[in-house]
RNA sequence: GGCGGAGUAGCUCAGCUGGUUAGAGCAGCGGAAUCAUAAUCCGCGUGUCGGGGGUUCGAGUCCCUCCUCCGCUACCA
């Protein structure tokens, strides 16, 4: 819509075939802070989420619960969508690669390649893992007691001999290294770069991209003995969102390319490395960033399903508090390494730095407002040299925001709003407002008044994460709900607070978790 | 085996192209204040910047080497 820069961002498809944990809620939740700061921004934000339903996995659960596929995952993917809502994720589209959407652009895409002679038929045999959808040489194999062969992952491999269409992948190696070099920020973070030139460097082969052995997935057209390949098929969810194969008009004419695919490390090589191939090949746009970010550990232990210390994202959030698990998944870890999730780390965010540094400052702030100037918005003097101070650091933290969240420095984008919080904090000491209530009571005010217009822009940042509790210090503020966004900050925009406003009587927002045993941890 | 990354205060980390007494947060110790969610503020670190060698007027920051950890990848078999 009119002249707003567009901004489209992605979550990968989740594989339903697990339940949902704290690695999606991440994922997610990394996505919504970025969408929900961009629409702050002024952007036309496209950003979406969804699962990925096809597989011979997801056909042997179903048949396991004596279910047709579709009704099954119809079941299982809900798990998702309930997931995102209830994290208060901003995800403008929900995609399912079993909607008729999905297969019409799979289809296209798929035509369109057999047209530029990229696709070609074939054969494959060898060693096949169910479990992990993917074929082993002989020698990674080791024969157990029982006889059965079982790949490195422990999953057992049959023998699978079918014809298979390829793709020739080993054609764009060359063009994929030009690709990454001309664009030297299309893989973050840079260590993650270079394992994936490094891998490309070692040379390509051509990839199986259907299969023949089982029947859940898109067919490919003109083969009804074929269906696509799982990535293949899951990546191209990317462009179906956006109305491919319509590529003129519509979202695809406005937001395509995707301005940053987020994902797991784990699947980084599908899309830093398949995806911008499928694409080329197919002479559309790459997508302009991909970033993977790292994985959660458990109180120092790798969560797995066997040792039972998956880490339920909402039992979290019953827990914490929904606001509270965001702060905490995007503060906690540097954004793109692995972080540890513990119950002290946890506790340490939410109180030390929501309840009592933020937390606090607003109600301390709010209070004496409340109090002494008449439940409205104080009228200010003339601003002493520290009070400018204070108001340009918080004037400053727009363009230190945009520029780590550009970066996807998420964690570096928090730590800059504390720097204000903190400094906020400090003010307050330094200008004992408590004291000037009876010396200078103008002053008073004037502290009061730098002190609510320092928390606006903290607040009004703050909705990208944690935008419940945010939107109630809006409220607390008398911030009107046109002037919420970034826009209305900055002295030039004239949405200072206005003295006078009537205030309502303020009330904690951010609340210290405190253990049974009444310790505050 | 190859390629890449990392090893900095008790913990988690920041330190750009080498240059004042190496920093932050948390934890700990001491003090102040009392507006506030017993929250806040101030002060306090003799850290072998993994070990060793080298370049330089000067190295956490460059080179060599060794050790440890991690990631990607390959192979042996």
């Amino acid at each position: 819509m009119s002249g707003r820069p567009p901004f489209y961002i992605t979550t990968p498809i989740y594989y339903v075939n697990a339940s949902p944990h704290i690695g999606h809620a991440y994922t997610t939740v990394a996505c919504d802070m970025v969408a929900r700061f961009k629409r702050l921004d002024g952007y036309d934000v496209k950003f979406l989420t969804g699962t990925d339903e096809h597989g011979q996995k997801v056909e042997k659960s179903a048949q396991a619960d004596g279910m047709d596929p579709q009704a099954f995952t119809d079941r299982v993917s809900r798990n998702f969508r309930d997931l995102a809502t209830a994290l208060n994720c901003t995800n403008d589209d929900f995609i399912r690669t079993t909607e008729s959407r999905h297969t019409r652009a799979c289809q296209a895409l798929w035509t369109t390649l057999i047209e530029r002679d990229q696709i070609y038929l074939g054969s494959y045999a060898g060693w096949y893992a169910v479990r992990d959808e993917a074929f082993y040489n002989e020698d990674e194999l080791t024969t157990g007691p029982d006889g059965v062969k079982r790949a490195p992952s422990g999953a057992e491999v049959e023998w699978v001999e079918e014809p298979s269409y390829f793709f020739r992948l080993s054609r764009w190696a060359e063009p994929l290294l030009k690709f990454y070099d001309e664009n030297p920020d299309f893989i973050a973070p840079d260590s993650r770069r270079n394992e994936v030139l490094s891998f490309v460097r070692g040379g390509l082969t051509d990839l199986s991209v259907s299969r023949t052995t089982f029947q859940w997935g898109v067919p490919v057209p003109g083969d009804d003995d074929h269906i696509m390949y799982v990535w293949l098929d899951a990546l191209t969810n990317y462009i179906t969102a956006v109305g491919y194969p319509e590529t003129d008009t519509g979202q695809y004419a406005t937001h395509w390319p995707a301005d940053l695919h987020m994902m797991g490390k784990d699947i980084l090589r599908f899309h830093a490395v398949y995806w911008p191939a499928f694409l080329m090949a197919a002479d559309l746009a790459p997508p302009r960033r991909v970033f993977a970010h790292g994985w959660w550990t458990n109180e120092g232990q790798k969560v797995s399903k066997s040792v039972g210390n998956v880490i339920d994202p909402l039992t979290l959030v019953e827990t914490y508090g929904l606001d509270q698990v965001r702060y905490f998944l995007l503060r906690e870890v540097p954004f793109g390494n692995d972080g540890d999730y513990s119950h002290r780390a946890m506790v340490n965010r939410m109180n030390g730095d929501l309840a009592n540094d933020l937390g606090n400052l607003a109600q301390r702030t709010l209070s004496m407002i409340h109090k002494n100037c008449g439940q409205a918005v104080p009228q200010p003097g003339p601003f002493a040299d520290e009070d400018r101070t204070l108001l340009d650091q918080a004037g400053g933290l727009v363009d230190t925001l945009r520029a780590a969240i550009d970066r996807q420095a998420l964690h570096e984008a928090l730590e800059a709003l504390w720097v204000v919080v903190r400094a906020a904090n400090a003010y307050v000491d330094r200008q004992a407002p408590w004291a000037l209530r009876k010396t200078d009571p103008a002053r008073m005010a004037t502290v009061l008044y730098v002190l609510a217009e320092t928390l606006r822009p903290v607040a009004v940042l703050m909705q990208a994460v944690t935008p419940d509790s945010a939107a109630r210090m809006l409220d607390q503020l008398g911030v009107p709900a046109d002037a919420r966004d970034i826009a209305a900050l900055g002295e030039e925009a004239g949405r200072a607070l206005v003295p006078g406003t009537a205030l309502p009587k303020p009330v904690g927002i951010f609340p210290r978790y405190v253990d049974e045993t009444g310790d505050a941890g």
